[in-house]
DNA sequence: AATTGATGATACTCTAACATCTCATTCAAG
DNA sequence: CTTGAATGAGATGTTAGAGTATCATCAATT
């Protein structure tokens, strides 16, 4: 049972995480019910741990993210399916955000840059076929695309939201924002 | 000059916690150019000054808040100067999102809802102003709001964006979104 | 010049959490 | 039933960082 385990502790190690980021060995090991020793059997120590789970997050959304990408035929169309595929997996890697253990891995810390890299690609592109307003920088755009998915991952891990629905409201606000439309701005 | 260096400490603390969220008070104390010593004559402990620091940057948005409601005569207005205003003072409560300690402290974990439910509220009044739209939920409104100025203080931060230039796109995006506007949505 | 208060440097203690090790137990496979 | 791998429990060692205490120094006031 050596590969269950190991992942019982990774799933146990991310919902403690996420509860409190400084979550120590003891408490890991107790929410997934397992021995303490048994932690360090499966990982290294608790910065193995915290890269195998960061890793497993990072993977996740990547590979989340390439299939939305090959099921589209626009940059735009793309931009929508990787918002809502990301905001979908957010309850696996909302525990990164206050990790900053991890500013120290230099494999996490480049794989965030990379995607934070690429989804100011996809920006640019969709900017190409003129769906983004040209009067926003990419990287405004890019951080508040960021800003909105971690918004909907908070509220559905808070239970404000379900899944579903913070998906469509994500997209929704993106491309019309919060006000009702007018002809012309107020 | 005792309250000169009370307040040397605090803004080092700020600097410190940004970066690395666990910061030792060596750490601090070195940011500070300040004795070890000296910080433990000006705060308890590190918890101490932890909630120091964080009622600091609680109650700096507090005035600025506030001064915003009390320059506006609808609640529409009032949203656009609150979050003007957040946005601005978004550097001294930037270490607040990673400060897990503070969960333990009632007062700030307080003082932050009650933020947000002020937010919710203002949001509640706009919706009655007939400017938000009327198919989005007020707690989506909320967070999205929260998640835009979050993104916008972090890309000052990060330097991607001047502050003036992040407090207008705020707005703009609140108000229509990312994409170009159509008559009829796609 | 003497006094006072704040500071810096340093040495020290103490504790929490990491990490290792041992041993008894469990449980599935043969 | 036996065997062996995985585990749980707990004892032990180790270290980083919090917090305390002391003393010399410096600057401002008198």
């Amino acid at each position: 049972m050596a590969l269950a385990t190991r992942e019982r502790i990774l799933e146990a190690a991310g919902r403690a995480l996420t509860r409190s980021p400084n979550a120590t060995i003891d408490q890991i090991a107790a929410e997934a019910r397992v021995g303490r020793a048994t932690v360090f059997r499966h990982f290294e120590s608790r910065a193995g741990l915290l890269r195998a789970l960061a890793r497993r997050a990072v993977d996740e959304t990547d590979r989340v993210a390439r299939e939305a990408v090959a099921g589209a035929c626009t940059a735009t169309e793309a931009l929508r399916l990787v918002t809502r595929a990301v905001v979908g997996v957010g309850d696996s890697y909302r525990f990164l955000a206050s990790a900053a253990e991890l500013d120290d891995e230099p494999e996490i810390a480049g794989a965030y840059q990379r995607q934070v890299s690429e989804l100011a690609d996809l920006v640019r592109l969709a900017r190409r076929e003129g769906w983004i307003r040209p009067d926003l920088p990419t990287a405004w755009v890019a951080a508040s695309i960021d800003g909105l998915i971690w918004a909907a991952c908070r509220a559905v891990g808070e239970g404000e939201l379900g899944l579903a629905q913070a998906q469509d409201l994500v997209w929704e606000t993106i491309t019309s924002g919060l006000s009702i439309r007018r002809t012309r701005g107020f």
